[in-house]
RNA sequence: GGUCCCGUGGUGCAGUUUGGAGUGCACGCUGGCCUGUCAAGCCAGAGGUCGCGGGUUCAAAUCCCGUCGGGACCGCCA
């Protein structure tokens, strides 16, 4: 056969650094040194399975891959189809009787067209086949315990345990290569940016906020421990001391808390900080790497991210993650109820949501949704169903003047068929509840319709106050007041210290949270103030983050920072609900890992070289 | 810490409400037939601790209690 000269490009030995074949009989053959893909190219093959098109007709090739289905005619012809990850192509071959489902073989064979006839337009390759095929079997498989293109789904945990058989499936094979995709986007819109990619420790110490660290005990200081860390946020800002100027990182968290669809123990964040910006300086950032992400992978760019503050949100959505690809959003009725003579709405805040249509549900369904308010936190829930007239039906409708009525219609905007459901309770409380119903009669699956991107901004400094009376902190303790609201900090009033609002930020796709940032304090004289209102004395202070504060000393750059979760942007991206599905090896929900088993009892021998003996009874 | 859903041949399900023989479906597996299929087709066959333990009952996959595993959520996640 002369060779052929593809129009895709010539593959010269120069260009291929891998590793030569190991033998002759592998070598590969003159003529097919041209391919669609030069990194399709190895000792063992010419091409990808899926890769072959109809101009390849005549070459003789060699794919590898797993056999994806076997359909044998009789003892003189029979079809096998070789998949490897970028496809199937069909393989017609004598007899197939030895050639099982996942055998591994490499396949030697000719391109050719297939008659008319039996062109199978549902396969990329399907205008080809491969005949003359010599088959080698590289390894056999057991019956496999997942079928690769199992019509319905497979248990979870099942697939965890066969993960590697499970990652053969399409599914995983996009949704890792889109990961992929996503993670070298965020690198090169960072490098662009002029960020530097800084590694930071894995073993460091322990630090007294936030989530539940995961411990590793030290062998060379028994009865001491490492923490793994939640964040690299202390080391990124001692970077920027450091004069990096802009830093960022693909990191590694790890937080000991229970685990959701959108949370694993391990995740993975986009981790920068930059030196002498401003928040909008930041969300630019930011925002110019999550669009390339997108695009990436959805080929369409996000325009401009919507912004709203924390108190907008809260208002309107009762969620600092507000999902707004839908309305439904909360109602303040507290002005409508001022002078009710009905106790349950006498309460500092009264707010309702209407759900359009929603009057249809049964008294049980209705009974159902008072339980999870409660479970919630409410005292109560009420419901009233608008009638044709814009009547109120409701157990409460005898409690309540006319001219509260119309204004709740009113002010809802409800219409006739709509379900009203009102909670009266603390501000927090009732916009929290709300939130929670709003979502759960209204939200599409999280993975529906349009990627919405979301700044929250204006966060305020403090969540609330604890039982001392001291103010909590919503991110972090170094994180910058708002300049406009610092004369608030020398209040003694609790209420006015919770109204400061600070320069931390949130950004949220479809009501998840991707991620959060702050600008930092590195004036020595604001952060006393805020250890201060946080009742850390200098001493705790000093104990607690002593190195950070002793480098501020020496000379901190302004400087400001975000993180957002990769796992969670990915999963979105692909569409999944869940990040499990976009994470090669990731836990149960219980924290366990199906495959290896993990976690595992250690060696008691080993418990002692750490100077650690296990209680009588650890659960 | 709490609420809810699920657990039945290798896989995915139905059966559980109203107790009556491990009864059924699809995929897979094994053997056979079949020369153009492509999630091939046809025939035959193998394969079960109904998650586990206890209770009620003449009788439990089914009802009750407990427990283990998986999932969704609330709390938690600065």
């Amino acid at each position: 056969m002369p060779p052929r000269c593809q129009s895709r490009g010539q593959i010269s030995s120069a260009t291929c650094s891998r590793p030569q074949p190991a033998s002759e009989s592998t070598k590969r053959q003159g003529s097919t040194l041209v391919t669609h893909n030069p990194n399709a190219i190895t000792a063992l093959r010419s091409d990808l399975a899926g890769e072959l098109r109809a101009d390849d007709q005549g070459r003789r090739v060699a794919v590898c891959g797993w056999i994806n289905a076997r359909r044998e005619h009789s003892q003189h012809l029979a079809f096998i189809d070789v998949r490897d990850h970028t496809g199937v192509v069909q393989c017609v071959v004598d007899n197939a009787h030895d050639l099982r489902s996942e055998y591994v073989v490499r396949v030697q064979a000719t391109v050719t067209r297939r008659a008319a006839e039996t062109v199978n337009p549902n396969l990329a390759t399907g205008e080809i086949e491969l005949k003359d095929c010599e088959v080698e079997v590289l390894a056999r498989s057991d019956p496999p315990p997942i079928q690769i293109d199992a019509r319905a789904g497979v248990d979870e945990n099942h697939r965890l345990r066969y993960r590697y058989i499970d990652l053969r499936s399409e599914r995983m094979q996009r949704n890792l290569r889109a990961r992929a995709l996503v993670n070298s986007a965020l690198r090169a819109a960072m490098q662009r940016q002029g960020f530097v990619e800084v590694e930071t420790p894995f073993l460091i110490a322990s630090t007294p906020e936030g989530a539940r660290d995961f411990v590793v005990p030290s062998r060379h200081s028994p009865g001491q421990f490492y923490a793994l860390p939640q964040s690299p946020q202390l080391f990124k800002q001692l970077a920027m001391v450091g004069g990096i100027d802009r830093y960022y990182q693909i990191a590694r968290c790890l937080r000991d808390e229970d685990l959701r669809a959108d949370r694993q123990f391990e995740f993975t964040q986009l981790d920068a900080e930059a030196s002498f910006v401003s928040q909008d300086d930041v969300l630019a950032f930011i925002t110019e790497a999550v669009g390339d992400a997108t695009e990436v992978v959805t080929s369409e760019r996000t325009g401009e991210i919507p912004r709203l503050t924390w108190l907008e949100a809260m208002e309107r959505f009762g969620s600092d993650k507000p999902d707004i690809r839908f309305g439904m959003e909360l109602c303040d009725l507290t002005e409508v109820f001022a002078t009710t003579d009905f106790n349950a709405f006498k309460a500092p805040s009264v707010k309702g949501i209407c759900e359009p249509a929603g009057a249809t549900k049964t008294r049980k369904q209705l009974d159902e949704l008072t339980d999870k308010a409660k479970q919630w936190g409410a005292k109560g829930l009420v419901w009233m169903k608008v009638e044709p007239d814009l009547s109120l039906t409701s157990p409460v409708a005898k409690f309540l003047r006319d001219d509260e009525k119309q204004a709740l219609v009113a002010r809802l905007g409800a219409e006739p068929g709509d379900l009203v459901l009102v909670v009266a309770d603390e501000l927090a409380r009732a916009r929290h509840v709300l939130g929670l119903l709003r979502l759960e009669l209204g939200r599409p699956a999280v993975n529906e319709g349009s990627l919405s991107f979301l700044w929250v901004v204006d966060f305020p400094l403090f969540e609330g106050l604890d039982e001392t009376g001291a103010p909590i902190p919503a991110h972090h303790p170094f994180t910058m007041p708002n300049m406009a609201d610092l004369e608030l900090l020398d209040s003694a009033e609790p209420g006015v210290l919770l109204k400061v609002r600070s320069q931390a930020y949130d950004l949220t796709l479809n009501g998840w949270e991707l991620g959060s940032g702050s600008v930092r304090i590195h004036r020595p004289d604001i952060q006393r103030k805020i250890f201060d209102l946080l009742g850390i004395t200098p001493e705790e202070a000093r104990q607690k983050f002593g190195f950070l504060l002793d480098a501020f000393g020496y000379g901190a750059p302004p400087h400001a920072g975000f993180a957002f979760g990769i796992d969670r942007l990915v999963a979105l991206l692909v569409g999944e609900e869940n990040i499990r599905e976009v994470i090669a090896f990731p836990k149960t929900q219980s924290g366990a890992d199906p495959l290896t088993g993990a976690p595992t009892a250690i060696d008691p021998r080993h418990l002692d070289e750490l100077g650690l003996r296990l209680s009588p009874d650890p659960r």
